[in-house]
DNA sequence: ATTGTTTTTTGGATTGATCCAAATCTAGAA
DNA sequence: TTCTAGATTTGGATCAATCCAAAAAACAAT
């Protein structure tokens, strides 16, 4: 039997504030004082408290703390893909920098879907979180921002954002990274670059076409296909098949994201061609499989956890100031070269790098 | 601009049953029993009370209610990694689970780490959650199930589980995981099966290794490997280069995960080998990328989007009876054979079952 | 000893709901 | 009409903290 009751705390524990007091002979509003690191408290009286804090095996009584201080360190995080590496990664940096604070996270999982959302929004007023990280789901109505507001509800947009500015949003440069790939692919040769992938329902998509676009009239490329399409494997699998039997077909693909990608790999296996050498792909995120497959895949890393991060930091500086101008942290992607656009020979390797992702970032 | 007054409230949110006990001509127990659907209140009151909710826009206060009824219908979640795409798959379960009952979770990601896990769930008891999913963080002393008990704090452990019976559980069977990944080896003819991965610090692993050790007896198999090694795929990387190297080398490896086996993929083609054909390999928990590599891996389904949501489930029954008898949510694994188990040709095919994780599984 | 400052401490009001025992209002029976 | 059982409704106490203005204590200067 492993735990001995070194704290002799009784049984039940209700111990309040008011316990607290009399046990250490001073008044609750002291006591309060004490747990709030007041620098009011004289140290001799601190340091009393403290033993019959300790003695007494007090728990802290965050609930009833917030409903006098309105207050709650507490946020609400809305995601639409939670079973996405991408938004695992993303989490992780949001929990990490939140836990430094004090702060702790609700979490939920919108599936893309408004109705979803929109009922968590409305638990998390209902919970008084002090603010929101939102995901926007796809096709979420501009004015849902404004209803926030309304709310007088800190909401910081995280990867898309809807409505009109200013608004606090934290992400990454969509549009940089899609010529990144695109500049690197035309210095590889390429002249017929495909896009695959998205719906025009939201910012992301709407940067990454337009970083498309652009290049291929800063390049002076007249091949232009768009394929609109949800983002996942089985439509990477489908539009490259469909793509590859057109005349001329392309000679190299950018994807909205990686899942894409891995799809349009596959596909590209199933037509008996060689992935990075009949046709190149680039995906976009760089999650850590990434580098696994084979060929490995070359993909503009867009750092989710320092995003995640970010994010949170952001949402503690509106917490704080309310009223303060509405910011926008856009970080700069960097494309990660692999075999699966055809600049580096097929070789099993294990990667260098140890976790890439966490410091490599440069906030624009 | 997108947003119109539809609800003609003030500016402020400031509404509390008073008020609208005051509009409605009634009283303020009046009020909370309407918000709580009792069956008390009669219609006619119940919708005068209803207009009045509606026509002063008011948010039910959860922080003043927990504070009185001690209910928070807030639970903590603590997994030790949520970039791993296996807990995003099991976090969406919880997350589905909970939803239906108007619950929300506080998510925390221990990093394997007890001294964050134990921050964690103190802050947790200072919000006063009304239970708690623990997947524990390895190395876990077994006191701290003991603790939270004491705390009066319903615990179910996930996945992995610490000290001694009865306590409350939600995972998979990885006994007999790795049983029907080592009969399917033998089938196949294989006689040298090695099994890489994992410590001795909690049940997970020993559970595996169980059923590895006693598949060997079973089929009267002298060849034994067992590589103890932390679960990354950098392991599955070395240790079967390692294991290849040695005199005889095995002929099969099964990974205490899909990431060591996808290492070890990589570490057979690094070493000019055929996955699948020169060594047989098979995974642990059939993430989703398990079907996309070169070869497709052959892996042990263990579900974790449906043990999510039978943590969840169960939490939710401890809680309404928080003295009831413990249970032991076990599901059976499912072997999915692809090709890096050798028995399947290799060729690139788009997987036909949509998302096989959140159905098919058997209660033990 | 008296006064004026500065440092600590304090009790009462407040936050917004629920609980509970008692009050009030039905409708049917005597 | 009176009584009573059952259905509704209610006000005061309570949950456990924070806020705030004012009291008390400590200290320095006159």
């Amino acid at each position: 039997m492993a735990h001995d009751d070194t704290s002799s705390q009784r049984d039940n524990s209700s111990v309040t504030l008011q316990d607290i007091a009399a046990h250490a002979g001073v008044s609750r509003s002291t006591v309060s004082l004490v747990l709030r690191e007041s620098p009011l408290v004289a140290e001799h009286t601190r340091d009393k408290v403290r033993q019959s804090i300790k003695a007494l095996g007090y728990v802290y009584n965050r609930g009833a703390a917030a409903l006098r201080s309105s207050r709650t360190s507490t946020l609400g995080v809305v995601v639409y893909d939670i079973a996405n590496p991408f938004f695992g990664a993303m989490v992780a940096g949001i929990d990490a920098a939140l836990n430094r604070e004090g702060y702790v996270s609700f979490l939920a999982n919108s599936e893309d879907s408004c109705e979803r959302q929109r009922r968590f929004l409305e638990r998390m007023r209902e919970h008084r979180v002090d603010g929101i990280l939102l995901c926007p789901a796809e096709a979420t109505d501009p004015g849902l921002i404004d209803t926030l507001a309304d709310w007088r509800m800190p909401c910081i947009q995280v990867l898309r954002h809807v409505g009109h500015p200013p608004f606090d949003y934290a992400g990454t440069d969509f549009h940089l990274g899609v010529c990144q790939a695109m500049n690197h692919l035309v210095a590889l040769g390429h002249e017929r670059i495909a896009f695959l992938g998205g719906h025009a329902e939201h910012s992301a998509t709407r940067e990454r076409w337009h970083g498309y676009r652009e290049s291929l009239s800063r390049h002076g490329l007249t091949y232009q296909r768009l394929l609109r399409a949800t983002v996942t494997r089985r439509d990477g699998f489908d539009l490259i098949q469909r793509l590859m039997s057109e005349t001329p077909p392309p000679s190299a693909v950018v994807c909205h994201n990686d899942l894409v990608a891995f799809g349009a790999i596959l596909g590209l296996k199933r037509l008996g061609l060689e992935p990075g050498v009949d046709c190149a792909v680039i995906g976009t995120d760089d999650v850590e499989e990434a580098e696994l497959g084979d060929p490995a895949l070359t993909s503009v890393a867009t750092h989710p956890y320092a995003i995640g991060e970010e994010a949170a930091r952001l949402a503690l500086r509106r917490i704080a100031n309310p009223d303060g101008a509405r910011e926008q942290v856009v970080l700069s992607p960097r494309l990660r070269v692999r075999q699966s656009c055809g600049a580096q020979p097929r070789q099993a390797a294990f990667p260098e790098t140890p976790t890439p992702d966490r410091q490599q970032y440069t906030p624009a």
